[in-house]
DNA sequence: AGTAGAAGGTCAAACAAGGTCAATAATGCA
DNA sequence: TGCATTATTGACCTTGTTTGACCTTCTACT
């Protein structure tokens, strides 16, 4: 359910997030600054519209960090976390220790996975069918519990195979 | 007004269907989006009877993956996957059909499916990890019985990936 | 230093979908 | 005809989007 490389707009939302993401592509791909006043202009929306797409598209979870500065002068910085070290994998690992995950919350993280290179896509249509809640059948908050102690175990699997493979091939 | 056509419709569910597809077929074939309410609109019926359609004639077991996202702007696309008739593969998912698993015979499957060469050793580890009781955490006899659904979904999911890389590829 | 104005932040309400479920109706079949 | 399956509906639920009123923090200027 996340935007293909669909060049139809859906709604506003998207067409913000789909702007913020180009112009972090044509700004070297890891940090811009924008003003909340100015994207809302241009959007012609209220600027709390922006906040709303920051914190439901640019989240941590999603692979990014929003900091800002209010006053005169003031900005949002969005810059992209990269997910390919050994430290922000643990670092995952160690956030979704013990954690609920919903369908949609799995999902993220496995697009990030595979946009990290960490997964393939088939590796990625295994772990989406797993934790699929038709799959499971359980109802809620077992099922989230339960999705979230697989996806710590699926994705510590891949790294501990990463690293057996590293070191057969080393 | 009543067609004279001999292509007459039984029922509401029928003819819902027959539209989705036709609409589906003149979008070129393999994905449209549609509009709930409006659609339950153009047949004059309540939104959930969408549904009704969409779960029983929609469905994976026909080839279909239906995706939807609600809030303003929302829609349900529905496309089509070209279902994978490999001869073994369907006669081991049909007879995992309902059945539950234990974790020995989940491991049996997939032993064999790493030396029939249809699934890679990571993908197995990753696997394992899904499937592993402590993952899953929840008692007998609920226990195998999601097992058995998840070990369904992956080699399920396995085998349609197989399928599209195998088009990408060709 | 004090302060005005220029940012950005928060939150809840209104609105816009789609989802679920169980009761009921209709249909098909032995 | 009576039972089992399949359709249909409506009441209620969950999720996602958009806006506006009000709050906080910062810079620049006097």
């Amino acid at each position: 359910m996340h935007s293909g490389r669909d060049d139809r707009v859906r709604n506003l939302c998207d067409e913000i997030e789909n702007y913020i993401k180009v112009v972090l592509a044509s700004a070297g791909g890891t940090s811009v600054e924008i003003q909340r006043n100015a994207l809302a202009d241009r959007f012609g929306c209220s600027p709390s519209q922006i906040n709303y797409v920051l914190a439901t598209r640019f989240g941590p979870d999603r692979g990014y960090v929003v900091e800002s500065r209010r006053g005169g002068r003031g900005f949002i910085r969005i810059s992209v976390v990269p997910l390919d070290s050994d430290g922000a994998m643990d670092e995952l690992l160690a956030a979704m220790e013990g954690q609920s995950l919903s369908q949609d919350q799995a999902e993220d993280i496995i697009v990030r996975l595979v946009e990290a290179g960490v997964i393939k896509v088939r590796e990625a249509a295994i772990m989406r069918a797993a934790i699929d809640r038709r799959t499971l059948g359980v109802p809620l908050p077992a099922r989230d519990e339960i999705r979230g102690r697989m996806m710590q175990a699926m994705v510590a699997a891949c790294l501990r195979h990463a690293r057996e493979e590293s070191i057969e091939e080393g």
